[in-house]
RNA sequence: GGAGAGGUAGCGUAGUCUGGCCUAACGCGCGCGCCUGGAAAGCGCGUGAACCGCAAGGUUCCGUGGGUUCGAAUCCCACCCUCUCCGCCA
């Protein structure tokens, strides 16, 4: 949710940031209903003035006549206010709804363009190792994984359809140690407090992390209980300070977590259906950031950073990329992804999308902080970025660390996490 | 699933039976000051949020939504949520 002073004030301006957006949005309608719901409210607050008035000398008058004439002249402000409240509901409904689909607005620092072709790298580390380097061609996860007995794509389609799929021995292992060392690794080296949030949620929180009501047919939901199915980690860690004023001194707050994630992916229907790449359920461990909005952007940067460590600790090359205007999605303000070069499938795969939301979920689920002691509340900055996220992370490890023979050797910070495993092999890997 | 209790401002609570002095009290916390070598304690003062307005000021909010009434935290109806006990259970 954008503050609507903003539209009320330059709508042109608004107008024109949601266009860079490639994006489209009822200003004007807003604009009008925004002056409609003042006016409305200008004559409902004055009379709602005479009624406590005069209720007040009703209830103290001793004169039998008076008292009855006063009530008298009271039915038709009553019947006034009303009609003014009905309408004001009306006018309220409407402009909730209408502000609802309004897309956060991209910081002046984000370069303008039309979709993702025009992103913009912003730094490189580690060189893609070439075919000569390898001395063979290297295979693609979705052959390497069932060669070496750790993916099986089958059953999983047998349990639970297309894009589902099932660990075994060391696969399974390997996505557990990521896990467990990545949390590890922000909390001691980043400075996280590590939490476990429900992965089902009530719908107001998805209202709440900017999920609806424009991604509503990407999410899973269990109608009965009116209980939704978490896509990321961000939906939870959001809502955990819903409704609060947290004090200034508490800030940065900076979570990390791991969940399961569940998405429809009804929106990129026959798009990267081989391999684990995109699922309709992954693991992901995530990076959550609230803070004041003097720190925002420093802090972006640092949550970049920090996804950029994992990648470097794991010796994989990767990139960094800023989104232009146009690929900057709905809650962000400004985004940064980190991807990771398979050399397998040959792309970089997006293991991290890290972005400032500024006040976009702080305003919708009323998330606030004091300055100081005396301070009005103000709406907190919210960042998130992943930490990172599994299935493409293990597909970078195991084809980057492949070798001709078909084994895979196991980075060697992970080694502890491993029980001390060192190469994930044919004969051993189940 | 059964029975009961409850939802009041950052937190804890009073007020509801008996509608108007509720413009919501009190405690904690927090802020300022006094005191002190410094602090704690103590004492004094202050301290909810949102919206409209240049301002003065005004309006709204006692879980949510309806209703009754000149007037509702308070009465009536519906719904939501939380807790406790019992049952079942990883």
């Amino acid at each position: 949710m954008i503050d609507i002073r903003l539209i009320r004030e330059n709508p042109k301006e608004v107008q024109e940031a949601i266009s860079s957006l490639g994006a489209d949005a009822p200003i004007d309608e807003i604009a009008r209903l925004d002056e409609r719901r003042r006016d409305i409210l200008q004559e409902l607050e004055d009379l709602r003035h005479q009624r406590n008035v005069t209720s007040k000398q009703i209830g103290q008058m001793k004169d039998e006549e008076k008292r009855k004439q006063l009530i008298e002249e009271m039915g038709g402000v009553n019947d006034s206010i009303k009609t003014f409240e009905k309408e004001l509901r009306n006018v309220e409904e409407n402009l909730e709804e209408l502000m609802y689909q309004v897309p956060n607005l991209p910081h002046e620092s984000v370069p303008v363009g039309e979709d993702e072709s025009e992103n913009k790298i912003v730094r490189e580390e580690g060189k893609p190792k070439t075919e000569a380097e390898f001395g063979f061609a290297p295979l693609p996860h979705w052959d390497l994984g069932p060669q070496l007995g750790i993916i099986d794509f089958e059953r999983g389609v047998k349990l639970s359809g297309s894009r589902f799929y099932v660990l075994y021995g060391l696969g399974y292992r390997l996505q557990r140690a990521l896990i467990n060392w990545m949390i590890d690794f922000h909390v001691t080296q980043h400075g996280y407090t590590e939490v476990y949030p429900p992965a089902i949620v009530k719908e107001i929180c998805m209202w709440g992390a900017g999920q609806l009501p424009k991604f509503r047919d990407n999410i899973y939901q269990d109608i009965e209980d009116d209980l939704w199915l978490v896509g990321t980690a961000e939906i939870p860690l959001t809502n955990l300070h819903r409704d609060e004023i947290v004090e200034a001194d508490k800030l940065p707050i900076k979570y990390v977590t791991h969940t399961p994630c569940f998405r429809r992916e009804k929106f990129s229907a026959g798009r990267d259906v081989r391999g684990i790449k995109r699922g309709h359920q992954f693991d992901k461990v995530e990076m959550y950031h609230f803070t004041t909005p003097e720190a925002s952007y420093g802090e972006l940067e640092q949550i970049v950073r920090n996804a950029e460590d994992i990648c470097r600790a794991l010796e994989i090359p990767h990139r960094v990329v800023e989104m232009v205007t146009g690929d900057l999605g709905f809650v962000a303000s400004k985004k940064y992804d980190v991807e990771m070069w398979a050399p397998g499938c040959g792309e970089w795969l997006e293991v991290s999308s890290c972005s400032n939301c500024e006040t976009f979920q702080a305003r919708r689920s009323n998330i606030r902080f004091r300055a100081d002691a005396k301070a009005k509340p103000e709406f907190v900055h919210t960042l998130n970025g992943s930490g990172l996220a599994l299935p493409r992370t293990v597909i970078a490890v195991l084809e980057n660390y492949q070798q001709e023979d078909g084994s895979v050797i196991v980075p060697e910070v992970l080694r502890p996490w491993m029980g001390g495993v060192e190469v994930i092999r044919i004969e051993e890997a189940g």
